[in-house]
DNA sequence: CTATGATCATCC
DNA sequence: GGATGATCATAG
C-alpha cells in the first residue's frame, strides 16, 4: 500500500502516468458501451435491490468494479486522481437527456470557508471528469445499457467563471448565514443540497444541476 | 457515524 | 415535469 500511494505522488507530480491512466480508463470503458450494466452487476455480485429497497449506487459501483478502483469512502482515492461518475439518461426523443441532477462532492463547512474556488474540491473534481451515462428505463431496473463516456475538464472561461461565483455564493451564505442556510435554490450551475443517509442527517453536496450536466456530458 | 456510489419522493 | 429535500446500500 505504502509503494502503491508513494507512485501514485510521483506519478502526480510528474502528472502524467495518472492522465494516462484516465485515458486507459476512458478506452476501456469505451470498449463496454452498449453492454447491460445490469449483467455486470450481477456477475460482480454487486446489490442492486435489498428486501425490496434500491442500492441507488449499483450502477457506479459496478463501474468501479469493471475498473478495479477501490470502493470506501475516501475522498480522493490513491488510486486515482480523476473523478469517476455514472449518471442516468433518458430518451427524449431520438435524444438522451440527464433523467436529473449530479452530486459532485461533499460540502466540508471547514473546507469551504478556508479554502477559495481554486483550492476547492469542487474545482479539483470539475477538473478530472469521466462522465458516464447509461440508459434509465424504469425503478425495475430489470437493464440498463452503457449508453455514453466521455470527459470533462471545465476548460470553458465562461463557465468556469459561474460555477466559482456559485461557490462562492455558497461560501459567503455559509460564513454570514450559516450552514443551515445553504439551499438548493442557490447557484446557477451548482448547487448546495442535502445529501447523505438520510433520517436527520444534516449533511450536503454540491450538485450539477441539469443543464450544466448537459454541458458536461457534452450534450451541448 | 460519515463519505461515496447515487436516485427517490414530494411539492409546486 | 422540474426543482429541492430526503434517502438507500456499502465500506472504513
Amino acid at each position: 500500500m505504502l509503494a502503491t500511494a508513494a507512485g501514485a505522488a510521483r506519478n502526480a507530480e510528474k502528472g502524467h502516468m495518472n492522465m494516462l491512466a484516465r485515458e486507459v480508463a476512458v478506452a476501456r470503458l469505451r470498449g463496454i458501451v452498449g453492454r447491460d450494466l445490469r449483467v455486470l452487476a450481477d456477475e460482480y455480485g454487486v446489490t442492486v435491490f435489498l428486501s425490496g429497497r434500491l442500492n441507488k449506487g449499483w450502477a457506479g459501483l459496478t463501474l468501479e468494479r469493471f475498473l478495479g478502483l477501490s470502493a470506501g469512502n475516501k475522498q480522493i482515492p490513491d488510486t486515482k486522481d480523476w473523478e469517476l461518475k455514472l449518471v442516468p439518461l433518458k430518451r427524449v426523443g431520438n435524444m438522451y437527456v440527464p433523467k436529473e441532477t449530479m452530486a459532485i462532492t461533499m460540502i466540508n463547512p471547514e473546507h469551504l470557508i478556508d479554502q477559495d474556488f481554486e483550492h476547492s474540491h469542487l474545482l479539483h473534481k470539475l477538473q478530472s471528469l469521466v462522465v458516464c451515462g447509461r440508459e434509465f428505463e424504469n425503478r425495475e431496473e430489470k437493464h440498463s445499457r452503457l449508453v455514453s463516456v466521455g470527459t470533462f475538464d471545465l476548460a470553458n472561461r465562461e463557465i468556469r467563471k459561474q460555477v466559482r461565483k456559485d461557490y462562492d455564493l455558497v461560501r459567503e451564505t455559509l460564513r454570514s448565514k450559516g450552514f443551515e442556510y445553504l439551499t438548493g435554490a442557490m447557484g446557477v450551475l451548482v448547487q448546495p443540497r442535502t445529501k447523505g443517509p438520510g433520517h436527520g442527517s444534516t449533511s450536503r453536496a454540491f450538485y450539477a444541476r441539469t443543464g450544466f450536466l448537459e454541458v458536461i456530458l457534452g450534450l451541448r
